[in-house]
DNA sequence: TTGATTATTTGACCTATATCAAACTCTTTC
DNA sequence: GAAAGAGTTTGATATAGGTCAAATAATCAA
């Protein structure tokens, strides 16, 4: 079966003509590593969904150093929902962490759909919910104050995002140095 | 003219109708200070509009500490996006500030009304596309590492913030004790 | 108005984490 | 498979901001 449709099932059922008509506006693409997905200050085009690989998004802070704020793994949606629909230009960038295939579709084809099946309006607002709802959880993350236990927090959360993505992005994410990332996951701070 | 009303109308133009259909839903209700709006953990019932006064939402942190997560004022809408749509827990606590008016509506009014003029889904949409933008640069500014440039950045967006709402609440919505908000404020740090 | 409560400031001291520097280890790539 | 380049660890030192305690200032309720 397609994955985006396995994605989208778990919202809603989805008829025969609908997927149909999902499949037909999906498109795919092949990305290296370390390739640009979108950038900071763009008009975002596609609503992507990761096939096979991961990504990171980053934004560069007042000092300009890179501050990773999500990173994507396979079967999960990769658009930047706070500009996708009203077409604002993105707050951060996203680039492969690994050779990435995506499939997608465009801002058109997507609200199109949309128009035609309205009731995936309520699926998108589940969507947008839930991604809401996972916003608020991470925030709290962020803002807990010792670096060890935001570091343990992440570890119970997501630990696939330990597994496969290197220190110096995680230790950006967990607003800490690399050097105390390293420090807290040896035990010794 | 109504509030509410302007609001959303700078999101959309709104016939007679749908005008006297919108207040028609609309209830009132006042609230002396330090109020509870919602509680974490509960089911949101309303979205509300504060006609008068202020509130501020805020969670206990695994120390117990209240972490405020926001402020609101007269004309804004107090709703927990994260979980109103799909009627799922709130995941902060909103308690008024001062005496407060507020107008609101309930889950059932919203939604019907939305069945009734789905024109209304793309003005929600838009609504939530802005408060997950605003959010994006929320958490840029709360993960700024200086606690005096955490400061001057919320006095430049939101200065309202520093002239209306008690030190202590505005202390730990930007990550630093109330000392250390005393001295930045007083320029010794 | 006054006493009580709440809010804010100031001081002294301490500690978690940043910074800087260097070593070590693991991956690519030619 | 050697060299180059990432990625990670470790050590020494500095400092921003936390903590605890007390003084002052502002606000509130009777």
């Amino acid at each position: 079966m397609h994955p985006a449709i396995d994605f989208i099932s778990t919202f809603t059922e989805i008829s025969e003509q609908e997927m149909r008509t999902i499949i037909g506006l999906l498109h795919t693409s092949s990305h290296k590593k370390n390739e640009l997905i979108y950038r900071q200050g763009s008009i975002p085009k596609r609503a992507s969904f990761i096939i096979k690989g991961a990504v990171r998004s980053f934004y560069n802070d007042e000092n300009g150093n890179e501050r990773n704020t999500a990173f994507y793994f396979e079967n999960q949606p990769l658009i930047p929902f706070d500009s996708f629909a009203e077409q604002i230009p993105v707050s951060v960038n996203a680039i492969t962490l690994e050779p990435t295939e995506l499939i997608w579709t465009s801002h058109n084809e997507f609200f199109g759909f949309l128009e035609s099946f309205p009731k995936y309006e309520k699926v998108l607002r589940n969507i947008l919910s839930k991604y809401l709802s996972m916003q608020s959880e991470k925030m709290k993350i962020q803002r807990i104050s010792s670096a060890r236990d935001r570091y343990e927090m992440l570890n119970k959360m997501q630990p696939e995002i330990i597994k496969r993505v290197p220190l110096k992005y995680i230790a950006s994410y967990l607003d800490m140095t690399l050097e105390t990332l390293s420090r807290v996951r040896a035990a010794k701070l």
